[in-house]
DNA sequence: TCAAGGGGTGTAATCGATATCAAAACGCGT
DNA sequence: ACGCGTTTTGATATCGATTACACCCCTTGA
């Protein structure tokens, strides 16, 4: 689909350096069917740029009907290249731009995608793991041609949905939480096509991509225990679904090797958040874990300065397991021990996912896997 | 135009419902002008939903013609309140859903704008700042009625100018520098009204919102100069328009204090670039300077580290400045003193403006003011 | 010489919502 | 009953591009 869309030239100068180019392809040509060059004659006229906003614009100016200039700009098999040229010299001129909401319209597509998430419950442009996705899927959709909407919203409702719906957009992608799912009941009654980012819906109408949240907490606890560490603690929100696989993955694994103690400490995302919970709680009961898995990166960070600040180091006596790893998390000090989710996998799968679904073919959720990523945070104490 | 087609009552339970509801209405009204009784009257069939999905569609089964419909759904004052309940219920009903591109095209407006930034130059969504300005940019133009079409891509040239201008949007928003102005040429030439944010261009066809960044610059040589220091550093790439602007400030300010020395070295937006660059200064000349401005905060906290890894102290040995004051700054450890970007006032602006321009009314370029924060990075020697 | 065929182009209809202008229905006064 | 203004509704054209189908002109084969 490429329109042809370059330089429209403003001044004089070069469009008449084109009209000079036009007769020779006429000499070369048949040039009888079209009676071309009276359209292209030079004008001594000083006005710089002509009124040829539409198709039919270019048509009177080319003596072609609308349809043949829409087949020429598309550069269809059916024009001769001759007439192709004319008119692309025209529009070019004559600084045509072309419309997109009526082809959008005509061929009841918008090529576009909504991207739609709740800027309440995930907070996704303070996180770095999301605006990492948001990247991904934007550059991925732009790969394969389509568009994409920003949709931000504080609350997710069903009204909210069912105006997304109503959106030019042949489809959404949806970012967060969405506590009980009311955005999507919204977007269900319009009947747009939708993808679903995070946890699996267990009687999802939509869905999912993710990552392995559950393998990932495993793989968090199963590296503390490994360097030593008996005593955990788990730094997040369970009424998130995400993270609830997190610590559910963690917990397991945890029992299953036998820990000595288990808790968890609610912490909302940032790096502050982080700070203030394990402040507190060092505050209130002093050191009572050795082996910390926080819910992201970020929040992890803000653990180990707590942590620090408390006169005590990490990794000597507590290690830190962070989740997401963001780049930062590498050139943190120390370097900070993650659960790495690929963003730019997710994205590219969600991209493909909801074209697929809004071309009608089927789309099977997908479980992206996690894997660790170790750094000194949570190095082997000696 | 087949207008008098068997109308498709496809569903029978709930247009029940309304034929109750109706009677009631019409025994207080006059009830006669058009009768919409039996369009709604109750059939055995089973079908759940279905298929209206244009006004003519629902049209044809409230009984009314298309524009009583379109005047129904926008609560137009037109339309009798009797008739607008009862079109708005059968639209409910049969999940019609609204299509705005075919607005759109209508109105010659897509209520939507486009947010162009160049991946490479900017890297705008690894960048916390970008971010921020992002978030609030989308905020400001949903409060006022307008999308986000999101137009990312690496590279800025004249043909992406010219593709954004073909998209279905009534404007754009330009981050990023664009060297050359490349891509501000293709907007141009296809005349989309367009504002940029950052350091104002010159000759720039555009509006331009930015931060006072030579006052920035000069608040950060002030601070550093004031904490007793006399050698001043500054991390960043000078071939940034705004960069160059805190660069000059910065300079200006410490050459008219009178610092004993003064240098600059090159260092890109990531944590780890400002460590890397901090790195090899101390490696290779060891430790030329007690005072740092870094052009944006992650770049200052990776110098910090770097100052911590190599034996000295933030703020005892050298005294830093960031730029941005990103959330973290003040979690960081030590807190960053930096120097604050207003990114909710920048995003009304851009949003503002933007809608102005596409109003055809006048929009003045804006410089927003910078403010120094002042935390334990770069506190008062004692 | 006429029929068949194909490349190249045109006409009319279409997508779905809205602006414009006309017209119907009603209230009200005389 | 009639006229007039108000309220409520409708027929038609329109936005700009594309599809379906008709058509013209020339070449080729019988």
């Amino acid at each position: 689909m490429t329109l042809d869309s370059d330089l429209p030239k403003l001044d004089g100068t070069e469009s008449l350096a084109i009209s000079c180019l036009h007769p020779g392809h006429e000499a070369e040509g048949s040039g009888r069917r079209v009676n071309v060059s009276d359209a292209a004659k030079p004008t001594a006229e000083k006005v710089p740029v002509s009124p040829a906003r539409t198709m039919a614009d270019i048509a009177r100016l080319a003596n072609v009907s609308k349809i043949t200039v829409s087949r020429a700009l598309s550069d269809s098999p059916l024009v001769r290249e001759n007439t192709k040229e004319h008119i692309r010299t025209i529009a070019r001129e004559h600084g045509y731009r072309f419309n997109k909401t009526a082809r959008n319209l005509r061929l009841k597509r918008a090529h576009t995608i909504a991207l739609a998430f709740d800027t309440d419950a995930h907070h996704p442009l303070s996180e770095p793991f999301p605006v990492a996705l948001l990247s991904s899927i934007a550059e991925a959709l732009t790969a394969r041609g389509f568009d994409l909407l920003l949709c931000a919203e504080t609350g997710a409702s069903q009204d909210w949905g069912a105006a997304i719906a109503s959106k030019p957009v042949d489809g959404a992608i949806v970012l967060g939480k969405d506590q009980g799912g009311e955005m999507l009941a919204g977007i269900r009654g319009a009947q747009l096509p939708a993808i679903v980012w995070g946890a699996e819906h267990a009687d999802g109408p939509y869905p999912t991509v993710g990552s392995d949240n559950v393998r990932g907490g495993g793989l968090a606890a199963s590296r503390l225990w490994d360097v030593g560490r008996r005593e955990f603690l788990f730094l997040g929100d369970i009424d998130h679904p995400e993270e609830e696989q997190r610590w559910r993955g963690f917990r397991q694994t945890a029992q299953d090797k036998g820990v000595d103690s288990l808790r968890r400490e609610a912490a909302s995302i940032s790096h502050r958040d982080g700070y203030e919970a394990v402040r507190e709680l060092l505050n209130g009961e002093g050191l009572c874990f050795d082996g910390l898995f926080a819910r992201n990166d970020m929040v992890a960070m803000g653990a180990v300065r707590a942590i620090e600040h408390a006169g005590l180091t990490v990794p000597g006596d507590v290690s830190v397991v962070g989740f997401d790893d963001i780049p930062m998390a590498a050139g943190f000090s120390p370097p900070l021990t993650t659960i790495a989710q690929d963003s730019r996998r997710a994205g590219e799968a969600l991209a493909a996912g909801i074209i697929d679904l809004v071309d009608g073919k089927n789309f099977e959720s997908l479980r992206l896997p996690t894997s660790l990523v170790v750094r000194a945070s949570c190095a082997a104490v000696s």
